[in-house]
DNA sequence: AGCACGCCGACT
DNA sequence: GTCGGCGTGCTC
């Protein structure tokens, strides 16, 4: 503080400026649910500006925090007094958090109502890498090192080692007994020896920096217009473009050069993909462009590459990070372009803790950050298709599959006229006779089949015979699914699991309950029966178990090791099978059954995806769907290709009740340990509700999920007007009410579940 | 999120 | 008589 002001004012006239103009509070925001920001003293001497990561005393511990902007004037609270603040305490060693962050926290914590300090904890998901860096011990040849080796009792290990570290280098211990060939007791025997040195170093992680100019690929006259009008886009600070290319045009080409472009600008670019998307294979496809791997960011990581690569953004050593929605939060130093890949995803809405949208706040960080925003798909969300259509975001199209492959022939199978001829000992079937007839014929040829499936397990229910008894989650309001690959009865909802029963508990019946319905493992248990001679392969989050098991089964199929693939939509998402060419979507109406107001869109986009995976190369591809109303838009959507006529149909249905992307939603969803206090909270919010012409208050209803981990459940729902954002409204209603603490209170603005 | 306080059951 | 269970509330 001195040092800053010393240069123009003399010494008196320092400490009346000091006293003048440097503050004596700040604000100090905590990565804590509070409301808001607490007052902090700054102490004689020191000084504390917005975005230093310091720590404070909080009760009768220290807690970390960001010192925050000043409330804007005339929004002040009335202050504390300044002799009753507690003084901040030391400052972290890690780069001040940038102003655009600070206000993107701000913003995310009012659009979603949630508390600031719940958004901020996003931001320091890694409070280790606001340490200084341990140190670790390295070993090097000492300075008379080779002297002493003389003196003391010669192995050929240990002549190896200091072989070895003749050229000076410092090594940890572990990766010069490895270079010699040797164990790590010789390196510490010659350290002890003084042959060889300890040193401590902080480890410098190494991110390699990305080369927009290495290897391009040859990309069609359509990629490279697409290309150079994204450069372009690059050179006008923000703007939202739509990159809308059918499966296979080569999309991520394209915004591959204009991350390059990105790049040669010195600026760093984020890659948001759902995190299912995350794969190896998607990463090397980025290292094979760049000469160097991008830095992933998703919930796989260890601590240590947490660390690590939070710090590597922050200093903007980072220059390329590829991550799941949570890569939004990270304290990047310079970003100059934002990829929402995949961006109809569901995915990207996060439905705990704070309810965000990835894709929705992704626009407000590039907006924020000045950088253009890239939305990319094949299969578009509403949302995105409107703000198009309005103007509000720029398109380019990618019509065609790049080196004019075609995109696969969709039939339907009317399951009407082809009931699946039930085999004895599976309890049922789900697959009719067209579809195993063309499963039979593609692994005949010798090529690859998919089942498609979207249900984990092997039955979505279990029943009793005798008295209709249906086998629930004791926590939750939802049926216990089947898994055969683990013989348990499981939760989707909170992970309960049990061994499946012998008996009826209701009726104590022996022997009495069955399998009701088809998941994934029951399908491949009918492929077992019906293509005994297939090499079957289940694809699911079941069995695809982190990072390794995901590349081994990809692996596996992509060396021709398996046959036939039955998968849930874990399998959809970007994955190339040359050998596939046949995609058998067993139930084509799982989706569309229930009134979600997204239902049809979401299984047109599934679909699509799926029926992206047939007939990539030399081989055409040929999807068939099992329906029971082929008649059914999306079914004929699917069939005829005519994406934008569906679409834009749907944009009629939801235009006509004012539903989003033309009108507003925002739920609130009530939760407690007993249903009579989650009614009677419900009563009472009711009751509060401000009356507000053109706003449209629905509710309390009681949800298909009417309890989860044994929480009683109760919603409503708000319905605004386009042009009328609903957070005052909330703020104003919920303001009233003072709930019982164990009720428990959601916003959820622009949910996108309705359970 | 911690960490206290506080008000009821089983121990030395 | 205390030790300790976790429900409730506060932290500038």
């Amino acid at each position: 503080m001195r040092g800053r002001q010393a240069n123009f004012s003399t010494a008196t006239q320092v400490g009346e400026a000091a006293a003048r103009e440097e503050p004596r509070r700040c604000r100090v925001l905590l990565p804590l649910p509070l409301s808001g920001a607490y007052d902090y003293s700054i102490p004689e001497g020191e000084s504390a500006r917005p975005g230093d990561i310091l720590t404070v005393p909080l009760g009768r511990r220290e807690a970390l925090g960001v010192v925050w902007d000043p409330l804007p004037e005339g929004d002040e609270e009335e202050p504390l007094p300044l002799a009753k603040l507690k003084p901040i305490g030391a400052r972290l060693d890690a780069p001040p958090m940038r102003g655009e962050l600070r206000r993107f926290i701000d913003w995310v914590a009012a659009y979603t109502l949630s508390a600031p300090g719940a958004v901020l904890k996003m931001a320091l998901s890694v409070p280790q890498a606001l340490e200084p860096p341990s140190l670790q011990p390295v070993y090097r040849l000492a300075p008379e090192g080779a002297e002493r080796f003389a003196d003391i009792r010669s192995t050929p290990a240990r002549a190896r080692v200091v072989e070895v570290a003749r050229d000076g280098l410092a090594r940890s211990a572990s990766e010069m007994a490895r270079e010699a060939g040797v164990g790590s007791s010789v390196i510490k025997g010659l350290a002890e020896q003084g042959v060889l040195e300890r040193l401590e170093v902080a480890p410098r992680p190494s991110f390699d920096q990305p080369d927009p100019d290495s290897q391009g690929p040859k990309l069609s006259p359509d990629q490279a217009a697409a290309a150079k009008a994204l450069r372009q886009r690059l050179a006008e600070g923000f703007s939202v473009t739509l990159l809308d290319g059918v499966t296979g045009s080569g999309k991520t080409e394209v915004y591959l050069e204009a991350i390059a472009e990105a790049l040669r600008q010195g600026k760093q670019v984020l890659v948001l993909l759902p995190e299912i998307a995350l794969s190896l294979q998607v990463l090397e496809r980025f290292a094979w462009r760049f000469g160097a791997a991008p830095a992933a960011w998703h919930s796989d990581l260890t601590q240590a590459q947490r660390r690590d690569t939070w710090r590597a953004v922050a200093s903007g050593e980072a220059r390329v990070v590829v991550g799941a929605r949570s890569a939004l939060f990270l304290p990047y130093r310079d970003l100059g372009l934002v990829v929402v890949d995949e961006e109809h995803e569901q995915a990207f809405k996060q439905e705990d803790g704070v309810c965000y949208h990835a894709r929705d706040m992704a626009v407000v960080r590039a907006r924020i950050e000045e950088a253009p925003l890239l939305l990319v798909s094949a299969t578009p969300s509403l949302e995105s298709l409107t703000n198009v259509e309005q103007g509000r975001y720029h398109e380019l199209r990618l019509p065609d599959r790049h080196g004019g492959a075609a995109l696969p022939k969709v039939e339907v199978i009317d399951l009407k006229k082809n009931r699946p001829q039930a085999i004895e000992q599976l309890g049922g079937a789900w697959l009719s006779e067209p579809l195993r007839a063309a499963v039979s014929e593609t692994l005949a040829r010798g090529e690859q089949a998919l089942l498609f499936l979207n249900r984990r397990g092997f039955a979505p229910l279990t029943l009793c015979v005798e008295c209709n008894h249906r086998l629930e989650c004791p926590n939750c309001t939802a049926l216990l699914v089947e898994h055969r690959l683990t013989n348990r009865l499981t939760c989707h909802h909170c992970g309960f699991s049990q061994k499946r029963p012998e008996t009826c508990p209701k009726c104590g019946e022996e022997g009495s309950l069955i399998a009701w319905g088809p998941g994934v493992e029951r399908v491949a248990e009918e492929a077992r029966l019906v293509f005994p001679e297939a090499r079957r392969l289940i694809l699911s989050s079941d069995t695809l178990h982190g990072p390794r098991a995901a590349a081994e089964m990809l692996r596996m199929i992509r060396e021709r090791e398996v046959d036939l693939l039955i998968g849930t939509q874990i399998i959809a998402k970007g994955h190339h099978f040359p050998a596939l060419t046949l995609v058998g979507v067993v139930d084509a109406d799982l989706g569309l059954a229930g009134g979600d107001l997204r239902g049809a869109e979401r299984t047109y986009q599934l679909l699509h995806q799926v029926a992206g995976r047939a007939g990539r190369e030399a081989h055409p591809g040929r999807v068939l769907l099992q329906t029971y109303e082929p008649r059914h838009p999306v079914i004929e959507a699917l069939v005829s290709g005519e994406r934008d006529r569906f679409m834009a149909a749907e944009a009629e249905g939801r235009r006509q009740l004012m539903m989003p992307p033309f009108g507003r939603l925002a739920a609130v969803i009530l939760s407690a340990p007993d249903v009579e206090s989650v009614e009677q909270a419900a009563r009472e919010l009711s009751r509060a509700a401000p009356r507000e012409d053109a706003f449209q208050l629905l509710g309390p209803s009681v949800p298909a999920l009417a309890a989860v981990r044994g929480r009683h459940r109760r919603r409503f729902l708000l319905k605004t007007p386009k042009d009328r954002l609903p957070q005052a409204y909330l703020k104003a209603w919920l303001g009233r009410v003072k709930l019982p603490s164990k009720v428990r209170l959601q916003v959820d603005v622009d949910p996108y579940s309705f359970l």
